[in-house]
DNA sequence: CAAAAAACACCATTTTGGGGGGATGCGCCG
DNA sequence: CGGCGCATCCCCCCAAAATGGTGTTTTTTG
């Protein structure tokens, strides 16, 4: 077996695309097989080049980065991909992890991390710049400042799941007029009249 | 302004807690102001110790960790909670993150990566082990093998939602009676009857 | 072509939201 | 202490809306 993890590069700056590269090639264990500047070119390649792990950028000319990673595990389901981009904003980061990225840096990320987080990723590891791996851990945590009694949150909760009031009812142990005064006093509480507007408020609130 | 950060360590073995009061106190700008072997001590003493931030262990007698996270977190909510396990299993890593811990180490952390994670859970970061932070990102990921289509799954997400099938014809500008079919084939994909259950099954096999 | 997506109709049944009213227990405040 | 608010729980009624279970058909798309 070939201990020599292939890897390609996927970044439209020439210059921290070819950087990049430098680095990674600089170490024995890694090679690039090749870069990129967009994800055409790249998906095109796929096959021949049967990289182990891709770098990918996701603002990228034409095809969007997160677009690419989709496309990338489609081909090939065994590909590592790890993210480097500038960008911070949870809606990226939580856009790059479900398409499947196994792990997130941002452009800050100096030669030494990157390779350690490189390493860590091709090991079974999830490396992520440190604001990343806060945003990603926050999206965890429910809103401490619920204006919903316990009750109110197993309710809301089940009711999240497409439970009727019926089955919450046999679940909670108790019956369906109390399910059914549990959720007016949430539409109460969260100023809303129905059950789609009251998990969309719950799910922006972190309440369940 | 005092720049010592205050550390209380909560571990129930007292060597492995004397061990990881050493090694924080070891550093100037660190202090350990107390360790506990429970929780309800911790608790009592929370106010009049006023840490910055709290190492907990979560197998613990008495008080399990994840229910003094949320104690520690209701009376003190600007505490900062970092978690040392053994246990690596999710079910404890995201009851722990839900529950308000900002990061979540294993036990086999070495002394240098110890302080590291000190240091970055304090300016804002998440610093997790390897395969916890590997379990977090996955738990991220859609499942890349789903039975459903692309369109089904558009509405079977919507209907996770809470959405009806009015409004969910409204967002994919496409009939009520064209979402019926989609979400009879959805049940027949998922070999399942009703709404409920197909649910289940998506949120259990990650389909959206 | 076959699969996927979209659409229309009919109909029985469930679910739902909104309106009442009432009971209990618990902690807090004056 | 007694009252007040809050959470929790239960019951009745009713009408509108949503659902699911059947059909069948057309269009799009790989």
């Amino acid at each position: 077996m070939n201990n020599v993890t292939k890897i390609t590069v996927i970044e439209d700056n020439e210059a921290v695309k070819d950087g990049l590269a430098l680095i990674i090639g600089s170490q024995q264990r890694f090679r690039v097989v090749n870069t990129y500047t967009n994800c055409m070119d790249a998906l095109k390649n796929l096959r021949k080049d049967a990289p182990e792990l891709v770098l990918i950028d996701l603002e990228l000319p034409g095809m969007h980065g997160i677009e690419g990673i989709k496309r990338i595990l489609r081909e090939r389901s065994s590909t590592t991909i790890l993210v480097i981009s500038v960008h911070e904003d949870s809606k990226l980061v939580f856009e790059a992890l479900c398409a499947g990225a196994s792990g997130y840096l941002t452009k800050d990320t100096d030669h030494i991390r990157l390779l350690n987080a490189i390493d860590e990723v091709l090991t079974g590891g999830a490396p992520m710049s440190s604001k990343i791996a806060s945003l990603v851990v926050k999206s965890f945590q429910r809103n401490l400042n619920s204006p919903l009694s316990d009750r109110e949150t197993d309710v809301l909760t089940l009711l999240a799941k497409g439970k009727t009031y019926h089955s919450i009812a046999d679940e909670l142990f108790i019956s369906v007029e109390t399910v059914k005064t549990h959720i007016r006093n949430i539409y109460q509480k969260l100023h809303v009249t129905n059950k789609t507007e009251a998990l969309k408020k719950a799910v922006k609130d972190k309440l369940i």
